[in-house]
DNA sequence: CCATTTAATGACTTTCGGGTCATTAGATGG
DNA sequence: CCATCTAATGACCCGAAAGTCATTAAATGG
């Protein structure tokens, strides 16, 4: 029963890819400045010296981070934004519930958070997700909105506004979840929040308009 | 033409408000890892050594700003929550506007962003703000909602999930203007929002319902 | 006006984690 | 199977900023 697995493994080609997905547990764990190297090495079943053969500093690693998180969330997208045909009454509650189900799980949560936080410190990521993820998806909603007034199902108004109005409360719902936890009283359940605001959102509150 | 003004004063009294004082606009700006003491001493006319005078460490100044900042906040939202007789019909647009208000000069939405970054880190100050903020706010629209249920005035639903159909748009919008600013194209003018959206919540998208 | 007290200072110490590099060992190929 | 190459290592270095403390000077009061 000799153990004949070496020590140490060469494979110059996958280190940067598990490295970075070490790295991005640890900085959403503990945010850009808490998060130390040798943790993300220990993660990543490598030494400190290993993650400076393939990024140069640790800011160099976290936009890596920041831009690994940003293309994996972008195909998510597409597909999302490729049913843009039938009423806004069809397609909100669905992009809503769509959205629900996204965020529910895995990592994206995290990551909205991180971006969030460290905005300050690195403008040009906050520009980047800008550009990439938010003008983006509220550029496609606006458009809807839009083409829905043209054709006299939404009544007058801003339509980028009514975009916020819109997709505001599923992003205030997520960051309750991640930042206070899920054991509030006041914590929305992402699936029902989902369902109740396109009824909201479209139909209004009161019992007749 | 000789100055008399002594290059220190003793003000036992005084120190401990402008300490927080300074260091408030010095964590909201950089955060609570990158904000240097040096910097915060510097703005308060003072020196580090100072600052230990009157607090531990660097993590009993931070409480102690996050807590006033708190309490500053917490006056500011018993007056605002007075006014709950009247029509929800016609509460939300001015609670909504009142909001967009407080939010659109000042430190608040600084403060708001800071807790997020840091609520990683400090959990119990988390918890601190939901309790004294978060649970208040949409504790207060719950019920009132839920008082317009029983009236018939709105629909059947989960009462908490509208409070958050309410204000989410709004949350989303203050954090909108603090990360990425005022210059994108999707940066929502918030009196506007607050207008917008209140309409639109109450009455909904759709040209009939 | 001097003695005493203590708020205030800032040079110094300490700590911690990012970044380096001489050394080691797994691959490669002749 | 040995020589060479280079991915991988981790002990070490070093700067930056938190935290300390002997010294200074403003207040106090006898």
């Amino acid at each position: 029963m000799t153990d004949t697995t070496p020590k140490r493994r060469r494979r110059k080609d996958a280190r940067p890819a598990e490295i970075v997905n070490a790295a991005m547990d640890v900085f959403v764990e503990h945010g850009f400045a808490n998060a130390k190297l040798t943790d993300v090495a220990k993660r990543a079943g490598v030494a400190k010296g290993t993650l400076y053969l393939y990024f140069e500093t640790k800011e160099d690693l976290f936009r890596a981070t920041a831009r690994e998180a940003l293309t994996a969330n972008l195909e998510a997208l597409e597909q999302s934004s490729a049913a843009f045909n039938g009423s806004i009454a069809d397609l909100v509650p669905m992009l809503l519930k769509r959205a629900a189900g996204r965020m529910g799980d895995g990592r994206v949560p995290g990551i909205v958070r991180m971006v969030l936080a460290e905005s300050r410190a690195f403008p040009d990521l906050a520009r980047i997700w800008h550009d990439e993820v938010v003008a983006r998806i509220l550029g496609r909603l606006t458009e809807l909105v839009s083409a829905a007034q043209a054709g006299g199902e939404v009544r007058a108004g801003d339509p980028g506004l009514f975009a916020i109005s819109i997709v505001g409360p599923m992003v205030l719902g997520v960051l309750f979840q991640e930042v206070f936890g899920s054991d509030s009283q006041h914590a929305p359940e992402l699936g029902m929040l989902a369902t109740q605001h396109a009824e909201t959102v479209l139909h209004g509150l009161l019992v007749r308009s």
